[in-house]
RNA sequence: GGUUCCGUGGCCGAGUGGCUAGGCACUGGUCUGCAAAACCAGCUACAGCGGUUCGAGUCCGCUCGGAACCUCCA
């Protein structure tokens, strides 16, 4: 049997090109795939999670699709200038030495805590996640070979590279973000290390460390650093290759981020690396970019917690991922209460019907084209990962599923593929969470049964006409955080 | 100031020139001891002003408003 992607060709919007391309990975059947990872030396906030989420969506469709996909997710652990240090210092090391702890120390608690964040939204760990401390020889290695090509210069111990001479030597530095050289000469700031460029646009490939640097380094050049960007392209092409499928990042990396990437693969290897990339773009928290000066921010957990002023209650990562997927990952998207509890509605309905297609009956012949309706599923989603298309489908089914009188019909043929098609769109593609694994089972057991008895003893009341006892039962209950639903077939509850 | 992008019904959010996206809220109904839940039905918007076109939310121009980037940032 062929595999899917021959029948749902994808297509991807292209920000190199700002095209939608049909996709043709290098190698049939295979897909390379790299994301810039979080820098880990803080909490990993909102956007990061956003942008990951987002990532995991494609990695999962991918694999769906049939391709074998090797994805790449970096953790950056050295290497980036702290912003408003004019020591030229280390980001990591300047955090260590405010903790008084090891940068190393830092590195590993924020890396554990961004796991457990991914792993709570339900994300696939990539398939390598290389650090840029584990990958300094790679990295030196780039930049003596963008030397001898003659796209960089040594300057007092650091590497720069030398973007005049790249762009004269059909170099396309710019071609990402539509920048224009000399758009780029002014604005330019007093960073460390100014004076020791040729020209302003210039970036570092390696950086000679201060005495107070901890993080440090021997290299032919000096005893230092590397340069900002150099090693997702040094990882990028040691594991996928000097030309790859996917490279992806949030949209704030493109420039100078991903810009720079390019121009130092171009100049290695005569290669731009990745064919397709993928910008995943802004969540903001109320209309407003979220900053920790203003208040204006919330981390993952709070989120979960609801331990916020900007929240009512807690949502959960099911919800949070749900949410994110209504809105296509190229579209900035808002956070607010508000929308977090109206997403929460439509999941819980998503979900509890999800539950209810176990109980159908299948009947001799089916009454609705299902074919057609799989087949609009796999096209939203081969249109450039169109999630938020995908779930208005879901909810058509939805709708099929619940309605009283069950109004659609399904051959048991038909019933079986109909329940793996809406399993693999809502947990598999979607990456959600049925409620009750979040729960211990022996509790849900000793729960249910407790639960059962109530039930009961307030059926009776009713029956009785009892009706004090059975709404002291009901409210009870709501005040304890549990909802009774009374239906037609009985009594049932909710969390 | 430059680059990129966005402004869609009460709210959130899809829309790849012509065919009702969807969710939440709301209103009516079914059900019900009451309520909730569930189910059924209704709710037709595209910032403003011009232009192109037989036809524009969708293309072009201008105006207003917003976002990201231009300095580390997903």
């Amino acid at each position: 049997m062929d595999p899917l992607y021959t029948s749902y060709p994808l297509s991807i919007d292209n920000s190199l090109t700002g095209e939608k391309e049909a996709f043709v990975p290098v190698h049939e059947g295979n897909v390379g795939m790299y994301v810039c990872g979080p820098t880990v030396y803080s909490d990993v906030h909102l956007g990061n999670a956003r942008t990951f989420t987002s990532f995991d969506m494609i990695f999962r469709y991918l694999k769906h699709l049939g391709y074998k996909v090797r994805y790449v997710r970096n953790i950056t652990d050295a290497g980036h200038l702290e912003n408003d240090a004019d020591t030229g210092e280390d980001k990591i090391a300047k955090k260590a030495r405010l903790e008084q702890i090891e940068p190393m120390e830092i590195v590993q608690r924020y890396t554990v805590d961004f796991h457990k964040v991914m792993d709570a939204l339900n994300a696939f760990p990539p398939s390598i996640e290389p650090t840029a401390t584990g990958h300094i020889s790679e990295q030196i290695e780039m930049v003596q070979s963008i030397l001898d090509k003659g796209w960089a210069y040594e300057s007092n111990g650091s590497v720069y590279f030398d973007v005049t001479a790249y762009n004269a030597n059909g170099g396309a530095y710019g071609i990402l973000s539509g920048r224009k050289m000399d758009e780029l000469q002014a604005g330019t700031r007093a960073l460390d290390g100014q004076e020791e460029k040729r020209n302003p646009s210039d970036f570092a490939l390696w950086k000679k460390a201060s005495p107070s640097h901890i993080m440090r380094w021997p290299s032919p050049w000096s005893v230092g650093f590397p340069g900002w960007h150099l090693e997702c392209s040094a990882m990028s092409t040691k594991y996928l290759g000097e030309t790859f499928d996917i490279h992806g990042g949030g949209m704030d990396l493109k420039f100078p981020h991903h810009e720079c990437e390019i121009a130092q693969n171009n100049a290695c290897s005569e290669q731009k690396g990745a064919r397709y990339w993928m910008h995943t773009n802004m969540l903001t928290l109320n209309g407003k970019r979220m900053s920790k000066s203003t208040g204006n921010t919330i981390l993952p957990r709070e989120l979960f917690s609801g331990d916020s002023p900007l929240l009512d209650k807690g949502f959960s990562p099911s919800v949070v991922r749900f949410f994110m997927m209504q809105a296509h990952y190229s579209s900035v998207l808002d956070f607010s209460n508000d929308a977090l509890l109206a997403a929460e509605k439509g999941h819980d309905r998503l979900l509890s019907a999800l539950e209810k297609l176990d109980t159908l009956d299948a009947s001799k012949e089916s009454t609705i084209g299902l074919e057609a309706w799989i087949d609009k599923c796999y096209q939203a989603m081969s249109d450039n990962f169109n999630t938020p298309i995908l779930i208005a489908h879901l909810f058509e089914a939805i709708k099929w599923i619940s309605s009283a009188e069950s109004a659609i019909a399904l051959s048991s043929a038909d019933l079986s593929i109909f329940k793996a098609a809406l399993h693999s769109f809502a947990f598999d593609l979607l990456g959600l969470r049925k409620k009750s694994l979040d729960a211990g089972d022996a509790h849900k057991d000793a729960l249910d049964k407790a639960m059962s008895l109530v039930i009961e003893l307030r059926a009776q009341a009713r029956l009785n006409k009892d009706w004090g006892t059975a709404d002291l039962i009901r409210d009870q209950l709501q005040e304890a955080g549990i909802k009774l639903k009374d239906g037609a077939e009985g009594t049932n509850y909710s969390l």
